[in-house]
DNA sequence: GTTGACCTTACCATCAAGGGAAGCTTCACA
DNA sequence: TGTGAAGCTTCCCTTGATGGTAAGGTCAAC
């Protein structure tokens, strides 16, 4: 007989929270398996797997939608590493426009701020650079 | 007299929407100066200013809560240069933040990524990567 | 049998932005 | 003068991942 554990147990060995494993499951990702004559959820080990792909895939920020597709690929023998391959491509581009956008920001401001003295004075480059606007 | 403005041509003008604007003001951002007699928004050309001031600090990133500060730091002439720029590092810092937890996203995804075949063969390296878990 | 830790559901908040409804105003054109 | 379109108002709902809190049921140990 395989040991099934408690909601809190499974929370404490993914590193995930209670909180947010009900919330999965309330999002379609992963339903528990069996529940406790008192209603307690009851996950067995193949679940507590699963729930630690849910974790490492947040961890690199995959959104849950997507979370959902690697899970079902995980779980069908029948699938390809092209369909795989292709969200976490996706995934990648995502990332990558983020960190350019950041990084567009990070310079703009870069430059305002180390025009800025950060003294006493009044005057400042960098409200200055915020006035610049480009009004129609 | 002072030309007045709807939010719609104040909208088109700096770029943001006329959703966004009574969103700023409904956060404590920035009130309109006056209403006409039906009720409608009318802006005038310093109000303009300041909208397009919210419109290049939203642009850098800046959260709702900061553009408050640098407004009324804007428009306090016994501001000092030290407190702006103390706001402008402090998001710059989250900035940094942020980039360094995309890129280290970028560089597991990546690796995981290079060693998948992407091809009609079930085994997967990104699968494979995100089974990895270090349960307790 | 009581206490404390754990579980349940349900609701609210965050943050910046947008969607849409229902109703009023303004303007241009016939 | 009438009408229709475009623009404005407020109000409520949705997003996405996460957390908080409240009210109440359960279980185990002492």
């Amino acid at each position: 007989m395989e040991k099934l554990i408690t909601i809190g147990e499974a929370a404490q060995r993914t590193g995930l929270s209670a909180k947010m494993i009900r919330h999965y499951e309330a999002s379609g990702l992963l339903k528990c398996s069996k529940r406790s004559e008192a209603g307690y959820r009851l996950y067995d080990s193949q679940q507590l797997q699963l729930l630690g792909v849910i974790k490492q895939a947040r961890k690199l920020g995959f959104p849950i939608v997507q979370i959902q597709s690697l899970l079902d690929l995980l779980q069908n023998p029948d699938r390809t590493s092209r369909e795989v391959k292709s969200i976490a491509q996706h995934h990648l581009n995502e990332i990558e426009h983020k960190i350019n956008e950041l990084q567009q920001m990070r310079e703009t401001l870069k430059q305002l701020s180390d025009n800025c003295s950060g003294d006493e004075n009044a005057n400042c480059p960098i409200l200055d650079g915020l006035c610049q606007n480009s009004l129609k």
